[in-house]
DNA sequence: TTTTATTGATTGACGAGTCAATCAAACGCT
DNA sequence: AGCGTTTGATTGACTCGTCAATCAATAAAA
């Protein structure tokens, strides 16, 4: 079997089996085996390619972060005006793909593990400083305060997020509805 | 040793260090032997008191948002215009105590459980529903959208009390006042 | 003496990480 | 092309630790 070069896919595979049961267990309640089972392979190879278990997470953190980081850079991509260009952030947080058991999960265990983890409260603030920093250009031309209201309109995607994540009855839509309406309010009433 | 009605004494003692070594250990990778050692018991007597971990938890949850709520009643009991009522709602869920590393650590612990644990879900829908059924008829008076706007707010919180949480650099106090800049923003853009 | 409080010791299970061994492709040399 | 060597891939079995939960035993109040 050894054909050369089966890093990649190994690798790819890990981080891939380690979302899905994250996912399917709903908290960082999961065992090497588990993962590298549901990845088809021994657990002393997922040790073999990662090291360990802290570092089979942080991957699977940063794919997350790095598939949420390129829709959002698409959905900038189609906006032309600095309203659209709001929306199309706003909107990217509220994409299906955001509410995918698995992705949710993931997200809340980022929260938590934040607390007790350097590296993955770095990703955090990684993730908290591209939303604002996408956000405030968007908003120099239409608001007059663009700093605070991306602030604000940060807080209030993350807020709307939550709730409609974890309360089975609020649905995305809803959350991004509400928030679009909010920035409506937000440049109108800086008048 | 065995003076009679040691029961509450000891449920509360595990309560608050429950409370204390989560916030001291930032998730939930907490022992019960740990717990049992900081209320000054053995294991034995935490399980007999308990029955299992998870319950030990579950209190330990619902302390804190019993906590919460009085303060939250009491806040209310001093404001006396509408507008007074929903800043009070709003400096409540920023005061000091909900920003003790225990408390925020629990905070976070409740979204990821309330995902695998449906009695954890019980007390988080509790709490956002509590939420929202305080702020709808605070702002009933003087916004156009008392229901929109008490969600709208509701999730507001919840997004700037988790950035203020996790992010050492921003501040409780900058949080409750972009909280309370949007409240006086929507009601204003209300007409 | 019955009930409540309390614990040390134990059990049974599980999980992370390691290691030595195996297997087969690729490589280099003739 | 043929042949030994290296090297990456892969795993089963094992170690070591931890932890939740149980139990039998003790002590003291009622």
């Amino acid at each position: 079997m050894p054909k050369v070069g089966m890093e990649p896919i190994r690798r790819s595979a890990l981080v891939q089996a380690t979302i899905a049961e994250i996912g399917a267990a709903g908290n960082l309640e999961v065992t090497v085996g588990q993962i590298a089972k549901r990845a088809g392979m021994s657990t002393a190879l997922a040790h073999h390619y990662f090291g360990g278990k802290d570092q089979i997470f942080l991957a699977a953190m940063r794919h997350i972060l790095r598939e949420f980081g390129t829709e959002v850079l698409q959905a900038l991509g189609q906006a032309t005006t600095p309203f659209a260009r709001a929306s199309a952030i706003i909107q990217s947080s509220f994409a299906p793909s955001c509410f995918a058991p698995a992705t949710i999960s993931a997200w809340m265990t980022l929260y938590v593990q934040s607390q007790s983890s350097v590296e993955t409260k770095r990703l955090l603030k990684l993730y908290q400083h591209r939303l604002h920093s996408n956000l405030t250009p968007a908003l120099r031309p239409i608001s007059k305060h663009p700093e605070r209201d991306a602030h604000t309109l940060a807080a209030l995607i993350d807020g709307l997020y939550l709730r409609a994540a974890l309360s089975s009855a609020c649905d995305p839509k809803d959350a991004c509805d509400a928030a679009l309406q909010t920035l409506q309010t937000l440049i109108e009433s800086d008048q």
